[in-house]
DNA sequence: TGACTTTGAGAAATCGGTTTCTGTAGCATC
DNA sequence: GATGCTACAGAAACCGATTTCTCAAAGTCA
């Protein structure tokens, strides 16, 4: 493997105008042009450990998702994959599985390996980012927001619950129960916020039965409608409040035989969906744009940007397109 | 941040030392105690950049996949990473959406962010990881082989091929197409071998026509079904050779209505199945145990392992269990 | 006791770049 | 023509660890 060295001795230059012709800093033209030529002849490509070493940071984005099997996310790293790639840099993604220590861990990596920026989807409101930020990494949230004043990118997730909702009463649906995620994710709350809006708005009332918390994925969702059929007296429609707990619901009524019977109203697009079910309808999601949208935004600090956080609200508009009920 | 001079100037040794107490190489009892008890203190831990430069490798495995977005590839991630966790690594995650130039440059990534190893998933039978070998650094091909002589971890394709089709046969099925992946892929042409098998097997027949190569990802499955159905002697049943080519069967023939009539038998799990249709059999695969094994794999390279390339294939018994017609 | 090996810690070299420092050449100004 | 500036290339320091080299102290054996 040639190293720098070689170049310069090949080109008759010293080391340090290499460096500075690679890095695009003034140099004389000839110099320059020897250095390319032999750059090219000897195929030769910079050490990125040793250039990261003296830089003090990485080419690579940490992109930390509480759980990399979920479609939604998949999508989310798409998008911060195509922007990254773009400006040069590469995308490790970690599962942080929605366990804060986890989270912690993969953190401390990011750090650790002098990765160059964060892009996180918090498992709660106080991520550890602070010894991060203390160095002056752009770190970016998504989906979930935090307390921390950093930049965030989010939907705009009340009004996500409260769409859900109203296209259950639309529907003429009159007990509505809300199955969404764990509490101390934000998106979990805020759209049951939104379902708690949407009942009211309609003059309609829910028993404190009708919310439930669960995991945001599949199994969690599942369980928890059995126990909502049960009760003395059951919803007659259910928003859920992510892709994942849509399929545990329609799993659970499908089992059931009541799939067409039952309305069921899903944030976010169903993955892999084989059949068409007449009474699900779902507000659709821009998961990938979101991943765009927050590599752009650390690109941004490193290319540095020196204002104060952001916080951007993805507001999906009326007209999206919704799959009819 | 501390570095190693600041732990070794407060425990009163030399930088050497704490590097050897850290890398538990042998050290005087009550120097080593020092040493810890200053690393405590002050929170230290080594910059792995700094350690990578110098060890001419970092503690991160590269897992390059062909479609992220595929529950069976998160699955082979989630694999990697538990073992890859356990013993101190890290895991980036790569797409190369089954591009082979976009393969070749994460390849190069991991050859010149100094990856210690690499699993991938290739796009082809002949992937550039030659310089990566020549380094030294241990390669694993996962689910599909190639011609390289480097170590491989696959299922038993052919078999899988064959019994995915002869459920369909036991089922009664005679007109039995297949659905598989891209030519360059080992896995879709030895499920298609395993199918043609079966088919002559039970003295069957099955005209060119009803063998198809898709993408593996459910828009090309879904397309090509409707070209089999519209043939003039349209097939009964249909293998996919895929999880994804699964589901775009699926998603077909329910949109055309015939889902109760039309059998067809899936290679790997259904993602996020709701409904279950009484036509639709699998044979289930074990993608993260895949992902377990590779791992291990080259974490045994990497502890200095020393011997001939293996070819791991995982067969699948028979009393997997497997979703009754 | 003296020569010889072993042990182990510190000094210094090293990994491969980037960046600061230094010195010279070229040009402008008075 | 002397002085002052600017531009720019090379030398050297530096990033923060690991590892080789070196040498003193301790242990071994005749």
């Amino acid at each position: 493997m040639a190293r720098m060295i070689d170049v310069a001795r090949e080109a008759g230059v010293s080391a340090a105008t290499v460096s500075r012709v690679l890095n695009g800093k003034p140099v004389r033209q000839d110099l320059a042009e020897a250095v390319h030529r032999v750059v090219q002849e000897l195929g030769y490509s910079p050490d990125r450990t040793a250039r990261s070493l003296r830089r003090r940071h990485s080419a690579v984005l940490a992109l930390i998702l509480p759980d990399i099997e979920n479609p939604f996310f998949t999508a989310v790293a798409r998008g911060v994959e195509d922007i990254a790639e773009q400006a040069g840099y590469s995308v490790v993604i970690c599962n942080s599985d929605d366990l804060p220590d986890k989270e912690s861990r993969y953190i401390q990596v990011a750090e650790l390996e002098n990765m160059a920026g964060l892009i996180i989807a918090p498992t709660n409101s106080e991520p550890s980012i602070d010894r991060l930020i203390a160095k002056g990494r752009p770190v970016v949230m998504i989906d979930r927001t935090v307390k921390q004043n950093v930049d965030q990118v989010t939907f705009d997730n009340v009004d996500l619950g409260f769409r859900a909702t109203q296209a259950l009463i639309e529907r003429g649906c009159r007990r509505i129960a809300c199955v969404t995620g764990p509490v101390s994710a934000s998106t979990a709350r805020d759209r049951a916020t939104g379902w708690r809006a949407a009942i009211a708005d309609a003059g309609l009332d829910a028993p404190p039965d009708y919310l439930t918390h669960q995991s945001f994925r599949v199994e969690g969702a599942h369980q928890v409608i059995a126990q909502l059929l049960d009760l003395a007296a059951p919803p007659d429609a259910v928003v859920a409040a992510n892709n994942l707990s849509g399929v545990g619901v329609l799993k659970a009524i499908t089992e059931r035989g009541i799939e067409n019977d039952f309305c069921v109203s899903v944030i976010g697009d169903l993955p892999f969906v084989t059949t068409l079910l007449p009474k699900v309808t779902n507000v659709p999601l821009n998961p990938r744009g979101l991943g765009v949208i927050a590599a752009r935004m650390v690109l941004e600090r490193l290319t540095g940007l020196d204002l104060p956080p952001r916080l951007v609200v993805l507001r999906e508009t009326a007209s999206s397109p919704t799959r009819a009920l």
